[in-house]
DNA sequence: TTTAGCAATTAATCTGTTTGACTGCTAAAC
DNA sequence: GTTTAGCAGTCAAACAGATTAATTGCTAAA
């Protein structure tokens, strides 16, 4: 792969992600810089198929990239500071609303994204099993009512309604508050178990139609799949590519199934922007799109995981220029 | 309009219903129970045709529907108890589930509705602001954090974080509590406003800096545009209206909306189901599809509204019926 | 090594034809 | 008077062939 023919991929994809069509040898010459006439061009890009980075559809067609191209394209070619000032300035505004629950603060950097990006934003919590519990408590609601209250260390509040079948009184409330703090405070989420309940048994006096279903609702609230954010599943719409009733059918199925979605958000890397690119995904279904995706994080804490969604033919260069500086801007400068 | 015509018209909104194609005056030949030949069929369906019940895509065409033809039909000829001994089963091993938050039963019921009827299911929570507080009280989180949680008589129960500037003690939380249920205990949410703002800021010597936070955020958590909730977005596509990118496009803009879903959740009589047909929808982007919506209650007491939205060829009987069982239910047999 | 020029290929578009499903109407049957 | 058989008329959908326009690969010259 010499410097001419990369820079030719280049411009096969950067034609590509703006017309949508097929890339003829005739429409690039001239345009990114490329001084070669079009019989030129045709034999680089017969080699260029030959190595696959790009693909015909028919014998007398233009090319159109495949998976392994724009990999190529993300890995070494792309432009990652394609942003401008007023798109700079929109999004300090955003961010800089002042937020009292990390959950405002996913929300509002999901919708920036899928307003400035243009397409279909994904938002998933962090996994909480593995943060530390700053503080535990509860409230009495009514007579017959506990709200558990869960503050972690990354400041994800998880809160659970907790219904018993006889009166709670205030002595009893601050029983619990004060032996869940004393025992769990500063360990992580994943601690809150069945040795707990055992201790609590043997520790207080509370019968175990109390206690059960507190624990009960504890664990459920912890290991509850966090909520899942969307934003701008219309978006995806106003693309060529989901004039394919199939595509879009496709689409359609994979945002509905949260567990789809919590997956793509899961796996990636810690500290990076994360690209699936068609295939590459291992999930069959999301064969035909790619993702890309990054953790968010404040001041190092883990918020979880932000996402976009779209067809393969996507504005690569622009997503992840917005999304590098959206997580620097997060994470403090 | 004799009793034969309302039977033929039955018969076509049903074999449409069934089919989704033109029904030809041939198809409902021994059908539905109607004894007649195709031609004295024919001279019916010209005449219905005559008075708007059903519609001609060119001259040679079977019969459509109007939305004229299908508000005769929920009005007055559709079987309101299409409902099997299987799904009645089905349906009350789903509401039987303990739950410990109104929330949860909105997901339950609603993710049911669209398993049985298979249409894409909305639900809201109920308008809170007209409620009565039940229980108000305040959680100390950290050191500069307070959750305030809200129970209403109905059982909803809002919170909201309050972040501070300066250290907050035990002792202040106590006299908020003490403070905010004197005070509010049993009125409407509403009453939650600036007059109690005053009232603290002169009984107690609290700073602004205290108060203010409260008081904006208390205001922002009953005013907050209630949860929307969507089940089943993709079931739509499997519809062959949704064959039409258009209608799809449509589809998706509509439910994407929650201003749309909102409003159309919220328009509606509080004692019944309510159908609104195609044109009959007020909003311009709701016009080729009809919507069913029903406030479902618990003890009478308002938990939101449930709706299910799909093309105006919907199986109104089916939908009707489930509705109407569910709500009954709900409501305690 | 690059490029001009040209035959070959193919999808997309257009045009005309056929087919099949209906209807509306007429006249006969009940 | 009502119902029905039968048939001409209509139209969308399916099909088939011809035309067009875009683009390639290849050859031979620059």
């Amino acid at each position: 792969m010499d410097d001419r023919k990369k820079k030719i991929l280049q411009a096969i994809i950067e034609e590509y992600i703006n017309t949508a069509e097929p890339v003829s040898s005739g429409s690039i010459v001239n345009k990114y810089g490329l001084k070669l006439s079009s019989a030129t061009i045709r034999n680089e890009m017969a080699e260029l198929e030959k190595v696959g980075y790009i693909e015909k559809q028919h014998t007398s067609s233009g090319r159109v990239p495949s998976a392994k191209g724009y990999r190529l394209y993300v890995d070494e070619l792309l432009n990652d500071n394609n942003i401008s000032l007023e798109e700079i300035k929109y999004i300090k505004s955003k961010l800089e609303t002042r937020v009292n629950e990390i959950e405002e603060l996913t929300k509002i950097t999901t919708s920036t994204i899928s307003e400035i990006t243009h397409y279909t934003t994904l938002a998933i919590g962090p996994k909480t099993n593995l943060q530390n519990i700053e503080d535990i408590k509860f409230i009495r609601l009514g007579t017959r009512m506990l709200m558990g209250v869960i503050l972690t260390d990354s400041g994800i509040v998880k809160e659970t309604m907790i219904k018993f079948d006889e009166d709670i009184n205030d002595e009893q409330v601050e029983t619990l508050n004060f032996i869940f703090n004393n025992k769990l405070k500063g360990k992580p989420l994943e601690e809150i178990d069945k040795p707990l309940e055992k201790y609590i048994f043997s520790h207080m006096n509370y019968s175990l139609k109390v206690i059960k279903p507190i624990m009960e609702q504890l664990n459920k609230a912890i290991n509850d799949e966090s909520k899942i954010y969307l934003e701008g599943a219309n978006k995806a719409f106003d693309l060529p590519e989901f004039k394919s009733l199939d595509m879009a059918k496709n689409f359609i199925n994979v945002i509905d199934q949260k567990e789809i979605v919590a997956d793509l958000l899961n796996t990636g890397f810690a500290n990076d922007i994360n690209v699936y690119i068609g295939n590459e995904n291992e999930n069959d279904q999301l064969k035909d799109f790619s993702i890309i995706t990054f953790k968010h994080k404040y001041k190092n804490k883990d918020l979880g995981t932000i996402g976009i969604i779209g067809p393969t033919r996507m504005d690569y260069s622009k997503v992840i220029s917005v999304m590098k500086y959206i997580s620097k801007k997060l994470n403090g400068e």
